[in-house]
DNA sequence: ACAAACTTTCATTTATTATTGAAAGTTTAA
DNA sequence: TTAAACTTTCAATAATAAATGAAAGTTTGT
């Protein structure tokens, strides 16, 4: 395997792990590539190595940049914008457990409240359901905890952990 | 709000949380049904309650038992088969980091062994590219790691990481 | 102020993924 | 062994999500 080809494996695999999470294959794409390249990538460059058009890649770029994973870079005298990602991977964690927690876990646990907190009258299905959904709104409450300590360590949190 | 609409609201933000995380969204809507039912539920109900057709809910059933987080019950005289969802919330995580864990973190553990072997020649470029991906497979690797401590514990794991 | 060089937006199109439903398959009781 | 009661499969269809590309917007140098 030369390295044009082990580029693209890493590019396409990451692509295809990022949809089994619910990112979009092509942001995926983008941020395999900006990972891996020494130097900031221009949007005409990232169309040209994943054959996308303008729009998309302006579009992914942006949803990347709105997640704080990938940085805009000026380079003296160019007009047009260049792209880095972030490389250090225990920041990119940091960051990308920061957002998805304000963007799933804190709307999922205010549903939670709501749902646990009716009034449970006497039929058993009904006592069931406050008790199962407060026993998981604890639980996510917890694992949001847990998020939250690991976002302020921020340097080592994994080794921390094993 | 009464017992039907928090049930259906449950249900509901069950199912687009799944969404998010790359599982179907009736899959995880049949998920937060059992989840939330005292008792037993066949198929018939499963389809009535969530209005899908008899195919989608033998598929995703299927698919739940096949992630070892919904089971099979049979009643004394009754012809049918019933379903129930894993309850206890540390277990019901265990097993989805553990199925994970084999679909996902492994095969991506392959791939970076393999791209990150190249014999990078001079080129600061190939340089970078596996420097990269091997930190990114120590990475990869720890997380696995703490993945499998986790899904070993069993019991309670949560509590003891806040 | 103008125009060149570039980026963003968004209505339309295309690709992907999920759902249906009818036919095939299976199990059970008599 | 048969048939009723149920489940599974999968080709066809529908729904959803992503991508395109041309027009609109922005920035910069003169």
């Amino acid at each position: 395997m030369d390295f044009k080809e082990a580029k693209n494996k890493f590019v396409q695999t990451w692509g295809a792990l990022g949809s089994q999470w619910g990112i979009n294959k092509t942001m995926a794409q983008i941020h395999a590539l900006l990972m891996v390249s020494a130097e900031p990538v221009s949007m005409e460059d990232v169309m040209e190595e994943l054959q996308i058009s303008r729009g998309n890649a302006s579009m992914n770029l942006r949803a990347l940049m709105d997640w704080g994973i990938v940085y805009k870079e000026y380079k003296a005298g160019e007009r047009r914008e260049f792209f880095t990602a972030e490389k250090d991977l225990d920041e990119l964690a940091v960051k990308i457990a920061r957002e998805r927690r304000k963007r799933e876990i804190k709307p999922a646990l205010k549903v939670l409240t709501e749902v646990s907190s009716i009034e449970a009258n006497q039929t058993e299905e009904e006592k069931h359901f406050v008790d199962q959904t407060t026993k998981l709104y604890d639980f996510v409450l917890k694992a949001d905890n847990v998020l939250d300590k690991i976002t302020e360590y921020k340097d080592n949190w994994l080794t921390k952990l094993v």
